[in-house]
RNA sequence: GCCCUGGUGGCGGAAUGGCAGACGCGGCGGUCUCAAAAACCGUUGGGCUAACACCCGUGUGGGUUCGACUCCCACCCUGGGCACCA
């Protein structure tokens, strides 16, 4: 492929025709240009391209049905890093689909009867209509929509893999239920004030048989962050979302009613305060409660666990400060002092973590401190700070991290460290009491979803054979075309008895297939290995097509996705990579979250908030001066507020490119000198030169680092000095560097403004396309300044400015300055205390 | 409460420890025009000045340094995440 600027004219080239392209006139180009890239098929990405490969993938849209213009936001500054890549010699592939499966579709169909398949496909016609008006480079021939069959099928295939590599299983569990939408939700779904993100109703809690996939056996591997690029912000969120805790698992026993006598484990990260437990704690919902209170505590006990189930999350939170909490009349043995102690129950104990029962260290844990107060149960110091002898009456809260042991039998005066709490846990696994134990706040990920428009999850429930995978060769198991949609919690697919009613695989049986559908996040979790070969039937890619593509090499999206689908795919992946599918373990090498644009500081969305539609906008100034204006509100990650000012900046944005297109077509016919035998001034070239070579320097640096703002402010300050110089020396533009400086300027510019650098480009006489040329080449000898202003500061304050030629050396600048007028005005005949001298930027003389 | 961001003119925002406010919007003044718009030129942090000069200025208070928007400590506020995780 074509080509380096060069430096000198080119030979042989036709020659360059002015002035060619009239009045810049956006509507008119832009279509035409978008038709021409279409046609020549610049924007498919072939496999066997023999560049380097780059994938640059920005996380597909949910088809809601408009591109608003935060969606504009977003891809227009992932597609400028995809051409700039492109513009770095790199085969760029780009491409674009739909998150097609979920619940607005439904809701829809509910509301207005319109089934979900259309109302989706006829959103994404729109929207597909929408996106080719950016002209972004997306690779249509690579489009993929997850609610296509040919899609879904491999969905289903890989939950099938799943299932056989153990990694899918059924469980009743309590799950997340939200009464409004009618569906079980992930814990990633569940807002921290209890709430359901979608609809904002308050979740409820419900024992329901549902399909996990156990990403807690890769809890350790999802923590590693291995020869990935992703913001540390990032990584910190999945980190404590998987919260990894070490610790310890110590059998402590208690006597049921009947007698039996039952192991209850407890995890704590504290073994070695054992000596301080005084009273003990069951999550209410723990199942051996029923069989260890007694007779007379039982009505209390039942009336609190009633009361914590019934309550929603939101309810429990409300009560956080106090603690609360019933005695069950039963006591546990603690297996390293033989004591017995007191088992209460309490809601601050969750039944999801841990093993759901806590030993109660009041002196040394907070929670457990207050609950203490509150009871009135006795506090025992097992750690007291050197050289003190607090008292636990007098104590205001727990003491965390002190001090040394005491009321510790044999382990007395060791410090507070974790080689301490290692001797305890040596010390409890030795005598049998237990073990060291790793704990993840992270829980399994639940994707059965009680909804109509998902992918099925591909089982048959057979009264012969139980459990039953649909075979490989039966997929897809296709979603019917027509369901009604009745109130209640179960899944729309129980009313299509043909899709209910099937034959057992196993034994040809009838059986019942699983009416549930999969979270949409399975879709998401592979489809960008999809695009790598988005129309193969036999397989859900071909493996050397992947092997091709993948990694992603940059992944774009919001950040909100942190802790929900790049922690699934990051899993999935890794699953896949077990189980010999792929050959990499993490999907996204390098990962940047955009900012969001605000409308009037709420999220743009449709249930939300006003959206500010691209059109107008796109009509009256040409998607050109849309895309530089929007990269120009500020840095791409930090996204923007729109409201009223906002749009003026559009203003600035259309004068700069009536600019470049006034430059590029000679500022107009006559007005700079057309007489080519004059002489060109060579000192104004080599101006042209400077500036373009630290323009260039710049424009790559932060197009490097996202930040489209300030590569046009350092375009804009080119063609400003290019409007000085050629003012100043009109004749310039008869010479060579001229011609490159505007040449070189449309290229950088071509990332942001695709299609009127490509008018330009193609009137300056060029004969292939502006968009498979290359960045210009930073030269540092070509941007070395004549002359530098040497700042003179007198003790730290700026005082004077003097110009010097840039090679003159340190002694002789130090001379012109401390003898200059000014400065010996204010240093007077005394001698400097000290002189720092930075070379070629400053001088400060300190008095 | 914990973790992570950020705090700079009238506005969006620039500044490897070295001229704060680049670039742009808006404002003001001008050129052109019968006039207006557009375009172009000049100017634009605040104070005090006739002007030069000088002083003050990057959330607040300290510190390090010849020199701090930048580094360190404490605090205040904005935004985001987690939240009784034993």
């Amino acid at each position: 492929m074509d080509t380096q600027i060069k430096p000198e004219v080119q030979t042989g080239e036709a020659p360059r025709k002015r002035g060619a392209a009239g009045g810049y006139n956006p509507q008119a180009i832009e279509s035409k240009w978008q038709k021409v890239w279409e046609e020549m098929g610049l924007n498919h990405a072939s496999d066997d391209d023999p560049r380097p490969k780059f994938y640059n993938l920005v996380m597909f849209p949910y088809p809601s049905g408009d591109l608003h213009i935060g969606h504009w936001y977003n891809f227009v500054g992932a597609d400028v890093y995809g051409r700039f890549m492109r513009l770095n010699g790199y085969n760029v592939m780009q491409p674009m689909g739909f998150d097609a499966f979920g619940l607005p579709a439904e809701n829809a169909a509910i509301k207005r009867g319109v089934q979900a398949s259309k109302w989706t496909y006829s959103n994404m016609a729109n929207m597909r209509q929408q996106f080719k008006t950016m002209g972004a480079i997306w690779d249509w021939e690579r489009e993929i929509a997850s609610c296509d069959p040919e899609y879904y099928k491999w969905t289903q295939w890989f939950f099938l893999k799943l299932y056989e590599a153990g990694l899918a299983y059924r469980a009743k569990a309590a799950v997340n239920w939200c009464p409004n939408d009618k569906t079980v939700l992930a814990n990633e779904q569940v807002l921290a004030n209890g709430t359901c993100e979608r609809c904002g109703a308050i979740v409820e809690k419900r024992d329901l048989e549902q399909w996990f996939f156990k990403i807690t056996a890769y809890a350790d591997r999802l923590l590693e962050f291995k020869d990935i690029e992703w913001p540390e912000k990032t990584k910190t969120m999945q980190t404590n979302w998987i919260g990894r805790s070490e610790g310890a698992r110590i059998n402590f026993t208690a006597e049921a009613q009947d007698g039996t006598v039952h192991s209850i484990p407890v995890f704590t990260t504290r073994p070695d305060t054992i000596y301080g437990v005084t009273f003990f704690l069951l999550a209410p919902e723990h199942p051996l409660v029923a069989q260890l209170v007694t007779p007379e505590q039982k009505a209390e006990v039942e009336a609190y666990v009633q009361k914590a189930r019934s309550e929603t999350e939101i309810e429990r939170q409300s009560t956080e400060k106090a603690k609360t909490g019933v005695f069950t009349g039963a006591y546990a043995t603690n297996p390293v002092t033989g004591q017995k102690i007191p088992i209460w129950i309490t809601d601050y104990v969750l039944m999801g973590y841990g093993t759901g029962a806590v030993m109660g260290v009041p002196a040394h844990d907070q929670r457990d401190f207050e609950f203490a107060r509150t009871m009135n149960l006795p506090i025992v110091l097992v750690y007291q700070p050197e050289g003190q002898q607090i008292n636990s009456d007098e104590m205001t809260e727990a003491l965390v991290h002190e001090g040394n042991l005491v009321n510790s039998g044999p382990f007395n005066n060791l410090p507070d460290s974790p080689e301490t709490v290692k001797r305890f846990i040596d010390y409890i696994a030795e005598k049998g009491m237990g073990e060291a134990k790793v704990n993840y706040r992270l829980r399994d990920w639940l994707i059965s979803r009680q909804r109509f428009w998902g992918a099925p999850i591909p089982m048959v429930y057979c009264p012969q054979d139980g459990i039953v995978p649909v075979p490989e060769a039966q997929l897809p198991v296709l979603l019917p075309d027509e369901v009604e949609f009745k109130p209640g919690g179960e899944s729309p697919l129980n009313y299509v008895p043909e899709f209910v009613n099937t034959t057992c695989p196993k034994c040809g049986g009838p059986a019942r297939r699983e009416t549930d559908t999969m979270d949409t996040f399975m879709c998401s979790s592979w489809y960008f290995l999809r695009y790598t070969d988005p129309h193969n039937d036999q397989q859900a890619f071909d493996p050397a097509k992947v092997r091709r593509w993948m990694p992603v090499d940059q992944y774009i999206g919001g950040p909100e996705h942190a802790t929900m689908h790049l922690l699934y795919a990051r899993f999935f992946i890794k699953a896949l990579k077990d189980m010999g599918i792929v050959e990499f373990d993490e999907p996204f090498k390098r990962l940047f979250h955009q900012g969001m644009i605000l409308s009037e500081g709420r999220k743009m969305s449709k249930s939300k908030g006003k959206t500010i539609a691209p059109d107008r906008l796109v009509s009256e100034n040409g998607a050109d001066a849309v895309r530089a204006f929007l990269m120009f509100l500020g840095p791409f990650d930090k996204g923007a507020d729109w409201n009223d000012k906002t749009e003026q900046l559009l203003v600035g944005i259309a004068r700069f490119l009536n600019r470049v297109w006034a430059l590029s077509n000679d500022y107009g016919e006559g007005k700079f000198s057309e007489n080519s035998n004059a002489i060109v001034d060579s000192s104004a070239e080599a101006r042209i030169r400077r500036a373009m070579h630290k323009t260039i320097e710049r424009v790559i640096a932060d197009y490097n680092v996202f930040q489209f703002n300030t590569v046009l402010s350092a375009l804009m300050e080119f063609s400003n000095t290019l409007f000085k110089i050629v003012e100043e020396s009109p004749t310039v533009q008869q010479g060579e560097a001229w011609d490159t400086a505007i040449d070189t300027l449309l290229v950088m510019l071509a990332p942001i403004c695709p299609h009127m650098t490509e008018e330009l480009w193609q009137a300056r006489g060029h004969a292939d396309s502006i968009h498979v040329q290359s960045m210009p080449i930073y030269d540092p000898a070509l941007a070395a300044d004549e002359v530098v202003t040497i700042v003179i500061q007198i003790n730290g304050k700026v005082r004077d400015r003097l110009d010097v030629p840039a090679g003159m050396g340190e002694e002789e600048v130090k001379a012109r300055i401390l003898s200059s007028p000014k400065v010996t005005a204010v240093v007077g005949d005394s001698k400097p205390k000290k002189v720092i001298y930075v070379a070629g930027k400053l001088i400060n003389i300190v008095v």
